[in-house]
Formats: structure tokens, C-alpha cells, sequence
DNA sequence: CATTTTTGTTAATGTAAGGTTAAATGATAA
DNA sequence: TTATCATTTAACCTTACATTAACAAAAATG
């Protein structure tokens, strides 16, 4: 049984290298997308869903950071890895922040790139087991569609939600009744944990808290260093 | 915010790099446990429970990729790094093989190494989530959930435990009717066996004695020098 | 039985985490 | 640009926790 062969995008500059790499990708079994710079990347990952992104850093009108962040902004979840020129300590540590799932130096080995493309592809997979896209959710007498950002009491005015409450919001359904760990909250979300983006974070808990306020069996419990509960009393 | 400080188990037999690889980590709030050979490693690693293993590869008597092998024998989730010398090929995909997250050339870039150390265990923090399993108790009339950390008696409210009260009366609970001995709670819970924790720790036995009171058939016993008993007569 | 050691209990203290509100900054659209 | 909204930072406050102290009681020791 052929299984779906892995779709990746990759996004490279340099017509040679491109073109040797995505044959090499090709030989050994994967399907391969080559978007020639920043711009037609992001429009090609529009049109499609890859289980992979690999991005040049360097390359003209829009560099690899840039074209990730839009990416981050479409797709949380998406495996990402950096193709570096030399040992660039200040673009390692840049493509960590923006999500990145690796990186490598150029030139690089290509058996790595391969073992590297395997194990990330892998661990998403057994991550996406229970990731299972899920974007509507019935909280006590509300329902949260988290898809257009709003959440709807009983009869009542939909309200809208920023971006920010609304993950958070979903992350918390996600896990209803059970520990929204506040470290996954900050990484998932924030990118970062550290003292102001943990701060940040209670700003939004209060500002559920008092949406959630209309219906006085859901409730968000503090788990005093560790996390956040959503609770629907019955 | 102080959360738990991550454990990190790390193996290097070059004792300069080791212990400045050491306390580099530590500055920066690890909690790092330095063994000198892949004999000693293995046998802390048996000991302690650790988030993330930095294993060197060269090493007399046994080399990292024995050591990793053994480690994953016994655990199959923990992340392992690796520091080998120069771009060996060879080494880096023989190390992925055997179950590594990452790897590092040595000399390496301090920073970078931290950047990869917090990518790999915030990774593992968002796989874990469903491990419900051994953290729900039922003591007498009470259900104990030590993952929520809340004590709940028949029909009554949910009680909130602290971090310690938690981890204390599960300690009990899996040791149910049999000792629980005091060094054992001590080193699990805090982390040291000394006057200080040893009183700090009555105080909480007190605490839990108090929460259980409300059924009378459980009670916490002292076995005087040895330690505790989580007794429920029926 | 007197003394030392271990355990029991309560209260005080210091520190960290979380809550709340408002102001400052950033970002976006009119 | 202004105006508007989203997000972060700041300030201040409250609560939660762990430790330590102080003293009482029990158990062991010789």
C-alpha cells in the first residue's frame, strides 16, 4: 500500500541549487514544490497543503524570516526548517523564534537534510494524532468558531474575538475540563515564554474571564504554576 | 516564575569542557547532573528522572551512542543531543538512528545550544499531554486527581492541593496500606534529605492529615525513624 | 527516669504567581 | 495622516506556597 507521498514546499533562490535539490528530494520519494523566491512561495503555500516547508534565508524582496512569519500566520503547525549561509549565529537563533523546526548551514550534507526531513515529518505525525483541526466548540451556553474568530452566548450578539483570545480561548476548549498547561499556552501562541509574554497572558485570561462571565457554570480555574483549566459545571 | 527547573543529564568525559558546559547551563537555570564516562552516566540516568540527555559521543569505555541505546531502552521519550567532533558524517546519522533530537559539532556556539535545549523541551511539553494514566487515586472516600491536584470527598467540593500536598499524598497513595519511607519523599519531592526539608515535610503530613479527617477510616500512620503509612481500615 | 531524638502542630515570614486595571506601544484601516 | 483596535508593559494588589521558627508531645535510648 503506497502511501501519500510528503509534500514539500521549498523555497530557494538560486536556480541551480534549487533545481538539484528538489531532484534530490524527488529521488528519494518526496513530492516537491520549488518556489524561485519569498513572493511565490507564500502564494504556493496558499494554494496547497505541505507537510513541509524548507526556506532560503537569503533571498531577494522577501527574505526566509519574513515569508515565515506569514506562513506562522496561516498554519501554526507546519514543520519549517532554515537554510542558513554559513554559520550565521544571529539567523539560527532568528529562525528559533519564528518557529523554526531546524536549520542548516549551507553548504550541507544532503543525507542529513534527508535523516532531518524524516524525523521532523515523523514526530509531526504522531504529534497531529489528536491535533485533529477542530475550530467549533459548545462551551457551557456558548459556542466559540474559532475559524471566525467569535463566540456566541445562547440567543444572544455574537462578539468577536481578537486573534489572541481566540487561541487562547481555543486552546483552553481544546483541553476542556482538563490542565492547559501554561507553558503550551506561551510557546503555541506567544512563541516564547519569559516573564512579559506570561504577563501578557494573564491580560487575556481576564479578558475571557469576563466574556465567560454570562454563563456562571463555565468558569477558568487557575492550577497555580502549571496552568489553566476550562470548567463547565453541569 | 519560577517553574520546576529542567534536569538535564549530562555526559562528557573531557572534564574542562564538561564542567564549563556545566555551569554555563546552570546559569542559565538548568539543573544539571555532570557524569564523567558513559558507565556513570547510565547509572544517573537510572536514578533521576531527566527532561533531556546531552550525551558526547567520544567517550572511553562506552562511547554516547551505547549509552543513548541503553537510555532508550529504558525510556523511549526523553530527548537526546549530541556533541561530536567535527562534521562527522558518520556520527550524525548513526545518532539519528538511534533516536536523537539533535546534534552539535564541537566547538559549538554556546547560544545556540541554548536556543536548541529550549526548542527541544518545549517540544516534548506540548507531545505530553495525554499521560493521564497512574494520577488518579481513590483513598477511602476520596478521589485524589494529582495531575489537577484537587482532593475531592463523596459528593463534597473539589479541595485544591499545593504543589507539595500533591505530590505527597500520591507518593502515599501508590504506596497504599504499606511504608512509604521518609527518605523516599524526600529525595523524590524535595530533592534532599536534610533537617530543613525533613521538618518542612511533617508540616505538610499535618496539612494532609488535616484534609483527611473527613473520613475516618483514612489515616496517616508514623512509623517512628522509618517513615509513613496511608492507611484506609475498612 | 532523665535526656535526646523524632514527630506533631500552629503560626509567621518571605517570595513567587496570578489578578486587575490603565497606560503605552504597535499595527491597521479609513 | 488620524482613528481604531490589538497587544504589551507597567504598576499595584491579592493569593498561594514553601520554609522556618517555636514549642509540644511521643518515642527511643541508656
Amino acid at each position: 500500500m503506497e502511501e501519500q507521498k510528503k509534500r514539500i514546499l521549498l523555497v530557494e533562490d538560486d536556480p541551480n541549487f534549487g533545481t538539484v535539490l528538489k531532484d534530490y528530494l524527488m529521488m528519494n520519494d518526496y513530492e516537491v514544490t520549488h518556489a524561485k523566491n519569498g513572493m511565490e512561495g507564500f502564494e504556493k503555500f496558499k494554494k496547497d497543503d505541505f507537510d513541509l516547508c524548507i526556506l532560503d534565508v537569503m533571498m531577494p524582496y522577501k527574505d526566509g524570516f519574513t515569508l515565515a512569519k506569514e506562513i506562522r500566520e496561516k498554519n501554526t503547525d507546519v514543520p519549517i526548517i532554515f537554510l542558513t549561509a554559513k554559520t550565521m549565529k544571529e539567523d539560527v537563533l532568528k529562525g528559533y523564534k519564528v518557529g523554526a523546526d531546524d536549520y542548516l548551514n549551507k553548504p550541507f550534507d544532503s543525507e542529513v537534510l534527508l535523516m532531518k526531513i524524516k524525523a521532523i515529518i515523523q514526530r509531526k505525525a504522531t504529534e497531529t494524532i489528536s491535533d485533529s483541526k477542530q475550530f467549533e466548540f459548545k462551551i457551557g451556553d456558548f459556542d466559540l468558531n474559532s475559524k471566525l474568530r467569535f463566540l456566541k452566548f445562547k440567543g444572544g450578539d455574537p462578539v468577536k474575538l481578537s486573534p489572541k483570545e481566540n487561541e487562547l480561548l481555543r486552546l483552553l476548549a481544546l483541553h476542556e475540563n482538563d490542565l492547559m498547561p501554561r507553558e503550551l499556552a506561551l510557546t503555541k501562541i506567544w512563541r516564547d515564554d519569559n516573564y512579559f509574554t506570561s504577563r501578557s497572558m494573564d491580560v487575556y485570561i481576564a479578558k475571557l474571564r469576563k466574556y465567560l462571565k454570562l454563563d456562571e457554570k463555565v468558569e477558568i480555574l487557575n492550577i497555580h504554576g502549571e496552568g489553566f483549566r476550562l470548567v463547565v459545571n453541569s
